[in-house]
DNA sequence: AGCCAGGCAGAGA
DNA sequence: TCTCTGCATGGC
């Protein structure tokens, strides 16, 4: 059992809960709802407080949290084999403690790590998530979330899924949008965007990119080759280095993100994305793009653009303040 | 009604 | 090398 974790099939597997196969993971400083819905992958639901239903890969998944956050539970519908999928997808066996460690402990860094504690970063499916992050150009989370259910649902395939959960479906590969006319990408409602995906799938489809290769290069260089995409640039291949091949200092800048690095260590001066990211992947460190997702979450948490999901039972008593 | 959203590319200076 | 602008759509 590496790492120390425990991965045990419930008792009464595949048996007890409707044919569903269900596991535990035990581990600790995992802020799981903060993790899925801090912007970084699109395809998660909560379909009831602290529960959420998504896919990797080819499957579809419900996970949740114990009391007290000491575990994550998940459970599939097809046959999960030994799980390690999804444990490199939640990143289980990253040591949250030494990255926290690693970062500047300055006032707003402290703020943040104290607020978002337990927030981590996903391990991505490549294509699914250049593919979402090149629908994201001014476009607000959820929103960018609808655009990659509307693609899911008129280009992948479906998935089987338990009793009583709605159709889901697997995110179309690089041939299936390449293989789509602009006109039905823009009947997702994507917008301007559609030109931009349809030809970087066309790109990744023949070759002229491998993704499975960029892992292997150097932070700069797999930089490169994702930013010769069409309607690739800095921040969307920061986000495809960070939160699918683990680049950890890839540090992407946002409008968020230049508001507080600008308010925070600008003086409140302007200063442009390239020059916000060249500070920030040396004065954060070897996982700068780490505590940019720390900073990130924290600030719209602060602008009240995430729902805290701890207040889901306490609505009651807000009612009529 | 106008402004903004996890931007980018192309044009013009 | 810079600054400016158009680009779709939806929420507030």
């Amino acid at each position: 059992m590496k790492g120390g974790w425990a991965a045990t099939p419930v008792a009464g597997d595949a048996q007890g809960n409707g044919g569903l196969h269900r596991v535990w993971f035990g581990v600790r400083d995992y802020a799981l709802s903060a993790t899925l819905d801090s912007g970084q992958a699109f395809r998660w639901e909560e379909t009831a407080p602290g529960v959420w239903e998504g896919v990797v890969g080819r499957r579809w998944v419900r996970v949740w949290q114990g009391e007290g956050g000491d575990g994550i539970g998940a459970e599939t519908v097809e046959e999960p084999g030994d799980w390690s999928w999804l444990r490199a997808y939640l990143g289980l066996d990253e040591a949250l403690d030494g990255v926290l460690a690693s970062f500047p402990m300055d006032a707003a860094m402290a703020e943040a790590v104290e607020a978002c504690r337990g927030l981590r970063l996903l391990r991505q499916d490549p294509w699914e998530c250049l593919a979402s992050f090149l629908l994201s150009s001014t476009k607000q989370i959820p929103q960018i979330r609808d655009g990659v259910r509307r693609l899911s649902e008129a280009f992948g395939e479906v998935l089987r899924v338990p009793g009583g959960v709605g159709r889901v479906h697997t995110f179309p590969g690089p041939g299936a949008l390449a293989g789509a006319t602009e006109g039905a990408l823009r009947e997702c409602r994507i917008g301007f965007r559609a030109k931009y995906l349809k030809a970087t799938a066309e790109v990744v489809r023949d070759g002229g990119i491998a993704l499975e290769g960029l892992g292997g290069l150097s932070l700069g260089a797999a930089r490169d080759c994702l930013m010769a995409l069409p309607g690739v640039g800095p921040k969307i291949a920061d986000c495809v280095l960070l939160f699918a091949y683990g680049f950890r200092r890839a540090f992407p800048v946002d409008v968020w993100v230049m508001k507080v690095l600008q308010e925070t260590y600008f003086r409140g001066r302007r200063a442009r994305p390239e020059r916000l990211r060249r500070f920030s992947e040396d004065y954060f460190g070897p996982n700068a793009g780490y505590a940019q997702q720390y900073l990130f979450h924290h600030v719209r948490m602060r602008a009240g653009r995430v729902t805290d999901r701890r207040g889901f039972g306490k609505r009651k008593e807000d009612h009529g303040h």
